[in-house]
DNA sequence: TTCCTTGCAAAACTTTTGCATTAAA
DNA sequence: TTTAATGCAAAAGTTTTGCAAGGAA
């Protein structure tokens, strides 16, 4: 039988041994904004995290959230995103994916690999080695 | 024969006239921010832009400097990147291409167009239509 | 005169940092 | 006991904005 979770939230047990595999410690805070973050695909900002938080009651601070965010994607537990300039989009989908962008209403859609494929790619400089492709395709909406 | 024009600065004349062909008054910043940038292909940061161009001697403000280069971008004169989250880009090629980002060093490289084909692209999702496509290559120096 | 542009300073935002306090190993 | 994590406030960095002054049409 599978086991029920809270909507919109990862298991907080399956969430801790996740972090103690990266070697990260489990504290509250962390298991917290992991939980939140991993229930499922989605790309959430420092802000919305920390907002939603402490909606839920949750004691955390605007730095701790920073800190756990980067702590994260250091180890690989999600992915930063630079789509806008405005601010940071933090990733809980870290496979190799793409995004769709609307300009229009600043959505974020994931666009999963076998819906792109590359029959031409250019060759690395010299002394340099591709370490990612971050693909943005840019939507607006049709009038 | 050719006219000769300073290096690393197009020709204010001709400047001048492609500011006014795109609706936009030719005022001396405006007119020094456009020799400056589309004197070739490159990637300049407002902050560059404002210290060259001091360092030059000219009266420029920050603010002149953010507003002209929205207002080129506005016009398509030049095209805003996001690459990564501290600062944005102003690209003055606005031809279609793309980027090599080297996370080592920093550098941004132009990736012409012909140099990458997709085989496969997603359809847009209902009620929208692709704006334009980013690529950002991400490199690391090799050991 | 009227409208637009500029410069300056301040404000707005996002993200990072210093440091005392607290919690965990 | 020793190390690491947290919260708070302040700092740092980029970009925007308000407003008075200046310049062009």
């Amino acid at each position: 039988m599978e086991s029920s979770v809270p909507s919109g939230c990862a298991d907080a047990k399956s969430c801790e041994r996740q972090l103690t595999e990266c070697g990260i410690r489990p504290t509250p805070q962390r298991v917290r904004i992991a939980s939140l973050l991993l229930s499922q695909p989605q790309h959430l900002s420092a802000e919305q995290i920390l907002a939603t938080l402490r909606a839920a009651g949750a004691r955390v601070s605007k730095a701790t959230v920073y800190n756990t965010l980067n702590l994260f994607a250091d180890h690989g537990l999600i992915r930063l995103l630079c789509v806008d300039g405005t601010r940071a989009w933090f990733d809980s989908n870290v496979g190799p994916h793409y995004h769709f962008h609307c300009l229009s209403t600043g959505a974020l859609i994931d666009v999963p690999v076998p819906e792109v494929a590359f029959s031409r790619l250019p060759a690395a400089p010299p002394g340099t080695e591709v370490a990612g492709i971050d693909l943005v395709i840019r939507l607006r909406k049709k009038m």
